[in-house]
DNA sequence: CCTTCAGGTTAACGACCACTAACGCCGCTG
DNA sequence: CAGCGGCGTTAGTGGTCGTTAACCTGAAGG
């Protein structure tokens, strides 16, 4: 019904309640799912108890939908922004793709639980904020394609779409790998990533095994350069 | 409580209602996830109604189990019949690899829904049934790591898990991409797959970009360093 | 001192839902 | 025909959960 309180006698950047709530809440969605979670566990988990959240959120949806459009939010707005930086600077497309991988990890790595969630709880949306979390979806996927186009001119759209896709699974990975000692530190998953993640774009123009292992060649005839590219509109 | 009916009077390899339902279920629990989807939906999804399927199944969560132990099982079995199959033929760690990622590629397009559900509701099972899970995921997972880094042996046992996990992330990426004409057709799919998972693994001996793209040190502050930041995530 | 208001509390309500009970149909087998 | 067991049905039940109602408290303001 509302959603002003935001805004108290200052623009206040200190930690507030609310945001204490979506973290909290943001947690125990991802491990545990949506429907999986309480209220009070959600109010336990900031000190207060059950109903008390009906103070600073319309509803269980509520939350989510905040956490799910703000992070599209970031996700597109930060994307966008490295796009132009490094396009300003002159800088080709390698190294703009370069910038789009490096802050997708950073969030993957910042932001797990929001990560998990980003495609997982979609579907418990009102229709509306749907709508908007997956507009905004699109247009940072479109981000991707279009200086991964620039990169590899002969590969179809629809092609590059589906490898962007694919990058995303693979830099989403980070919530599987917590285990304890999974790797060093922050630092070496990230590389990691992130040279798994340009290797992953660099087989779109090295021509690699288009073929299964072992097979003869056979029903894979004009998968390589298929350039049909018709996305069905939606 | 119990789980016996399994086997009737016949092995039966005839398409049995407990089969329709095992699929209709886990293409809704897909949707929708475990908690969001009613028992009655996925008897009206097979034309009983309701508490019918208790004939079948013990309950809504003997459902879920079965679903996440089978597709389990037949990943695992799966990969170590490919990588004996291959290894006996005499080919070498790459071509036992490029089997193994054949076979994932081929589950993952086959059986969406499981693949999803296979690591989103693996919470909502009794400790039993996720152990189970848990242990022939890892068993797996050893299979893809002794194969890679028979291929890189200069890459350190963790990166390698690590890696493994973000290509899987990389081939478990199908659903995001099943739209209507996504790509030409499924052979395509599978070839870009391919290609990509390759690439990914060749990128870790080639010494690709082990550091962040020209940006300037600013969003990236505090990550250079090293937090061993290990969530206790459970 | 009185009011106000943000931010809590507990109690209760209504909806939903997994599961059980009790019963019916029908194709077997003897 | 008798009986029985597999497979459904509908009605009901207990418990959980999101949400609301009503009330309390403490700090700010005049």
């Amino acid at each position: 019904m509302n959603d002003a309180p935001t805004r108290t006698t200052t623009p206040a950047p200190a930690p507030t309640r609310r945001e204490q709530i979506l973290r909290e809440a943001a947690r125990l969605f991802a491990e545990r799912g949506f429907h999986g979670v309480g209220v009070d566990e959600i109010g336990a988990a900031v000190g207060i108890s059950g109903p008390g959240l009906y103070r600073h959120f319309a509803g269980k949806d509520a939350m989510l939908a905040e956490l799910l459009v703000g992070i599209s939010e970031r996700l597109f707005a930060g994307g966008q922004r490295r796009v132009i930086e490094a396009t300003s600077t002159g800088d080709g497309p390698a190294a703009v793709l370069g910038s789009l991988i490096d802050g997708h990890i950073d969030f993957a790595l910042d932001d797990r639980a929001l990560i998990t969630l980003h495609d997982r709880e979609l579907g418990q949306l009102r229709d509306s904020d749907r709508k908007q979390v997956r507009s905004l979806q699109r247009q940072y996927v479109e981000l991707w394609v279009d200086v991964v186009r620039r990169l590899h001119p002969d590969s179809g759209e629809a092609e590059v779409r589906a490898a962007v896709h694919a990058v995303f699974g693979l830099l989403n990975s980070t919530p599987h790998l917590g285990r304890p000692g999974a790797l060093p530190g922050r630092t070496a998953t990230a590389a990691l990533l992130r040279r798994l993640a340009h290797g992953a774009f660099a087989s779109l123009s090295d021509g690699g095994p288009a073929e299964p292992a072992g097979i003869p060649a056979e029903a894979t005839a004009g998968t390589t350069a298929d350039p049909s590219a018709e996305p069905s509109a939606g």
